[in-house]
DNA sequence: CATAAAAGAACGAATGTTCGCTCTTGTCAA
DNA sequence: TTGACAAGAGCGAACATTCGTTCTTTTATG
């Protein structure tokens, strides 16, 4: 039997996963030793390994939750119908995304993960596995709004779906490496959709 | 006075340089060892620290010449006047995408070297600069677009070429892990640009 | 022959991981 | 209520290995 409490032991464990997720974000997961995680976590290497039976089972559980934070915050905003519009989807998922890197590191970490699937089958399935929970929520989204009328409507919506998620992922890049915001992108995505005949929202500046 | 030609000592390099894209697009830059890019290359270590002074330099020397394929080849897209419109633009920027990585690898390379550019300064600024390049070339591209009508103009250009951008950075993506092709980009983002009203080119299937 | 390119054994440092030990904890008999 | 026992959580020194790099030697060339 245990000594401790399994609030303890899921306690300890959340533990090093924040550290080795602070750690990975600062420096990647290559360039992130194992005593980097452990002395972030305040633990020894006895003690972590506990709990993680190597360093890549630590990746592949980061990179888990990187993954499921971003879909699950989708399939949240897909469900509260709050996007009127393909380009207040966006925006909506640009300005989600603004937040969990801010909380978690969740976009650097993320862009981690492509470099590390091409290279990692567990990770590249990991990805796709995610990229198809997303696509299913964005998919029927934009058949929402074909059905609206908003959206042209002889293009499958699975692919006007993957363009729109390449939308967020190029964002997470311009937002790691140039500091880009939610707002540039709002109004450069509704001057596209916006076309020269209909009046976009006016642009924020 | 040397004992070989200036031509052999550039061919040397060259060589040196393909085995390293080789070795980082199929396993990344931190899990390839020198060992494996020297043997690659069929080199020894004494040969090779002779061209290049350390593995960073090496890493440094591809980041390069991957962005700079990709920045010189936008560039001669948006000399020739070829894409008369907006989602023109963007086909031609993913097929030369899917040329570029067919050849070199460049994709994929270009995925790392955002993963590494997040640590690396010297990376991040390596791709700042091709950045603001690309962003110059598509910048004028929409200004263009703009004067003819084709885009709506209370926009800043560069807030949509940075869009434009964002989403050639996502076709990277989902080429390099989900096999996408030009097509389904070109469809989604012709559906999206042309909206309900206006007929767009009919897709491919 | 002189020069330097190339080779390859060797090096110290750092890596991820293991293993034997100690200490803490929950349990249960008295 | 308390004390001792068993179990396992945690520790940290030590491990084998691999890393990037250097240095001496050999080879090939103008």
């Amino acid at each position: 039997m245990s000594p401790v409490s399994s609030a303890h032991l899921a306690a300890r464990r959340a533990q090093l996963l924040k550290a080795a997720r602070t750690c990975f974000a600062r420096n990647g997961f290559h360039a992130t030793s194992m005593q980097e995680v452990l002395s972030e976590a305040r633990m020894s290497p006895g003690g972590a390994y506990r709990y993680f039976p190597s360093k890549e089972a630590l990746v592949a559980a980061i990179a888990t939750e990187t993954l499921t934070e971003v879909s699950a915050a989708l399939k949240a905003l897909s469900e509260d119908g709050s996007t009127p519009g393909p380009d207040d989807m966006v925006t909506a998922v640009t300005s989600t995304v603004e937040r969990l890197d801010a909380l978690h590191d969740t976009a650097k970490l993320e862009i981690q993960v492509w470099a590390e699937a091409q290279r990692s089958p567990l990770l590249a399935e990991q990805f796709a596995r995610a990229f198809a929970d997303v696509e299913r929520f964005m998919t029927e989204q934009v058949e929402t709004y074909q059905g609206r009328g908003l959206i042209e409507r002889d293009v499958p919506a699975g692919h006007i779906a993957r363009v729109l998620i390449g939308l967020v992922h190029g964002f997470m890049v311009q937002r790691t490496l140039l500091q880009a915001d939610t707002a540039l992108f709002r109004d450069g995505l509704r001057a596209l959709v916006a076309g020269p005949g209909r009046a976009p929202a006016p642009p924020s500046e």
